[in-house]
DNA sequence: TTGAAATCTAAACGATCGGTCGTATAGTTT
DNA sequence: AAACTATACGACCGATCGTTTAGATTTCAA
């Protein structure tokens, strides 16, 4: 059960794939070269390539690898909190502090990624999609959990609800590196609370 | 005064220009290659090469180009409507459209290349970012414009309401190519009005 | 009509790309 | 200890990248 080749294998591949996933959070999926990955890492180039069979396999394990990321440091954080308004809010405040703290040195792998294969088409663009519908699919949940507990008016939509917030925060993210301009968080933050404020039944510490 | 050199080296310039835009919105500024338009335009690497002097020069004047194209198709109609709440809508209607007919086939130009540049410091960022700023500006002086009119909330702040009305149109550009869903357009046009009904300071034809 | 300026081509440069191959090393199984 | 397996290496492949050079062709000005 104790096989210490396969340890190493799968140590050296999470090892690629975080380095990877770093990256292509700012060269993109396309600019993420095996070479440049063995230099960093210090290894041969074959070494890397081997792990994966082809540039297409290692780009698919490098969109799973930084879901995993993504789900540590944004949704599970955000579902530690109970159900509600202040579980949405804590989802909108996860997803900018990612955004912000650099969980991956370009910005937000996804937005990075999606935009440069939104026009694509093929096994990237289908699994960076799924992606971005689970992602929107969480928000949506959180958003009708806390309609149902009486929170946010039961008539919107949430999937609509999902995408506002989605919208600004994706912004956030662009803005923030685009123009150099942190402060553009606080802005997307009262946005969102904005925006949550307009649908909330009464008022709510979490909206201040 | 008439030199007919100068003007068929006009004319290429301005067909290389045209396609390297639209490869770049798809294949991202990076993607584009000088060989890939050559071969598209059906002449030499060489001759392509010569009008710009190196790739970033090329890519520099791919951006300015594609700005004028997206000030013909968004800011211009936009700007013929009479001042006010109509015309903000028009500049909302305006990107949506752009966006969804395809003015370049990779969908946005800007939001393709300013996500693809903006953890990569240099010229190409400095110059998207610029675009980037003038775009929000635009729809900041049509949402004072509004507000001078008293048909918006004079308290509200111009520059956080042009932030949030180009998320929509970012998120629904994104969102349309990358989970091949037109039907966003419809979505986002309608979180656009809403956002603006609650701003809006009475009843008004545009917001329906 | 001649010379200069400009547009463009063909060919080639070194560098790097994704990918292949044979081999050496380290760990497991018998 | 021998046989087997997984990992990783170095060398190399053809293709393509941005860029350079030399020269041919077109156009204007004298």
């Amino acid at each position: 059960m104790t096989d210490g080749r396969l340890a190493r294998g799968e140590r050296t591949r999470a090892a690629v794939l975080r380095r990877a996933a770093d990256i292509a959070s700012i060269e993109g999926l396309d600019g993420l070269t095996i070479g440049r990955l063995a230099a960093d890492l210090q290894v041969s180039k074959a070494g890397v390539f081997a792990h994966f069979g082809s540039k297409e396999e290692l780009q698919l394990a490098t969109i799973r690898a930084a879901s995993d990321r993504f789900v540590d440091a944004v949704v599970a954080p955000a579902l530690d909190v109970p159900d509600g308004l202040g579980r949405l809010v804590a989802l909108c405040d996860r997803f900018l502090a990612y955004s912000r703290r650099g969980v991956f040195p370009g910005g937000c792998f996804f937005f990075s990624v999606a935009a440069e294969y939104d026009a694509k088409p093929g096994r990237l663009r289908d699994e960076i999609a799924a992606a971005r519908r689970g992602w929107l699919d969480t928000y949506a949940a959180v958003v009708a959990a806390a309609q149902r507990r009486g929170e946010l008016d039961p008539e919107a939509d949430p999937a609509t609800v999902a995408f506002e917030l989605d919208a600004l925060g994706m912004a956030a993210n662009l803005h923030a590196r685009l123009c150099d301009d942190p402060a553009v968080y606080q802005l997307a933050r009262e946005s969102m609370l904005g925006r949550l404020r307009v649908l909330a039944t009464g008022r709510h510490p979490a909206l201040r």
